[in-house]
DNA sequence: AAGAAGTTCAACCGCTCAGTG
DNA sequence: GCACTGAGCGGTTGAACTTCT
């Protein structure tokens, strides 16, 4: 049994719209309005799909539309709103005026999402990656863990990639004292060389098992059956407390401390590893060394602490929430 | 200057939901 | 309660445009 279609797929123009149908349409529309959408494009002359009419007045003829760039705030929104509701994209849309759910979810696929991940933050569950590192940790049995790098990298690793592939990365490996290794003559000290895909892949690797080895007690601790689930709001934040250097990274704590130290992939990403990971510093295309790169930036002021997740208080909602 | 690679965004597709008889 | 229909939603695609090599 095939579904009916919403109209004869032959006689039916598709693909971009031309000005002149753009005309037909709008006239049409603000002559009877947009009752019943299947008979619009017999009425209004044109060879289209309703539903195509429909996309076209709401997506970009609608009069009420923005069309230029997303503002600061309308970001900040966007992003705030996806943690909570998540891919809504009408429900998100509609508190921002003038903008739809399709420019919404373009905007999020094209910008925001690389933002975030360029902050060291998984775009789909807000939580920065370390978090999520901690959490897989917590899914493997002691002799696992030892995979944890694998799995991490399992799992990371396209993000990393987009990350570290697009800016110069200087890896500045620190041994610590306890370690005693010469890490300098491991990797070289400000190998500023971006090197292959593969050598990236292999200094993360090389970072993350150091860490692992030298934090076990730490990721261990971090069992799920001693997690204790707090609400916070709209989000959830786990709490232990023995494994805090995994806890509560929401854009707030992670932006701010991020700007702090220079290196949002310290915080992020590197914050299980703490020290042990050593710094990436982010140099743009002058070499110069950026405090936490351009992107990094943005996104601090974009999360300050003014504006964490949880702090969206229902008045400031265009329209009531679902 | 030209081709390749990457990015953006308008448009389409198929599914679900709500309204109606 | 059921069947049918239109509208709306989110995921995906691909053409146009931009940037890189």
């Amino acid at each position: 049994m095939g579904r009916i279609p919403c109209c004869e797929k032959e006689n039916v123009k598709r693909g971009q719209w031309t000005p002149e149908e753009d005309n037909k349409l709008s006239s049409y529309i603000a002559q009877h309005g947009t009752r019943n959408w299947r008979l619009i494009p017999k009425n209004a002359g044109l060879q289209r799909c309703g539903k195509s009419c429909r996309l076209r007045w709401t997506n970009y003829l609608r009069p009420d539309l923005k069309h230029g760039q997303f503002s600061q705030a309308e970001e900040e929104t966007i992003m705030k709103l996806h943690a909570v509701v998540g891919n809504r994209w009408s429900l998100i849309a509609a508190q921002l005026p003038g903008r739809t759910d399709n420019d919404v979810k373009n905007h999020w696929n094209t910008k925001l999402k690389k933002k975030l991940t360029g902050m060291g933050i998984d775009p789909v569950t807000h939580k920065s990656f370390s978090h999520l590192m901690a959490e897989i940790a917590t899914t493997l049995g002691p002799p696992q863990v030892a995979n944890l790098t694998e799995a991490a990298l399992g799992c990371f690793k396209d993000e990393m990639l987009h990350l570290l592939t697009k800016k110069r990365v200087d890896f500045q490996l620190q041994p610590t004292s306890s370690q005693g290794g010469n890490m300098n003559s491991a990797y070289g000290m400000n190998n500023t060389k971006p090197d292959t895909k593969e050598d990236t892949v292999e200094k993360i690797k090389l970072g993350l098992s150091r860490a692992i080895q030298q934090q076990p007690d730490m990721i261990l601790s971090n069992k799920p059956w001693e997690l204790e689930t707090t609400n916070v709001g709209a989000t959830q934040t786990h709490v232990n407390g023995g494994c805090n250097a995994f806890t509560a990274f929401q854009y707030g704590q992670s932006a701010f401390v991020a700007e702090e130290d220079g290196s949002p992939w310290n915080q992020s990403m590197c914050s299980t590893a703490g020290d042990q990971l050593g710094h990436l510093k982010l140099e743009d295309e002058n070499g110069e060394e950026s405090e936490g790169g351009k992107e990094i930036r943005n996104g601090s002021s974009l999360f300050s602490t003014d504006s964490i997740l949880w702090d969206l208080p229902s008045d400031d909602l265009m329209n009531p929430m679902v």
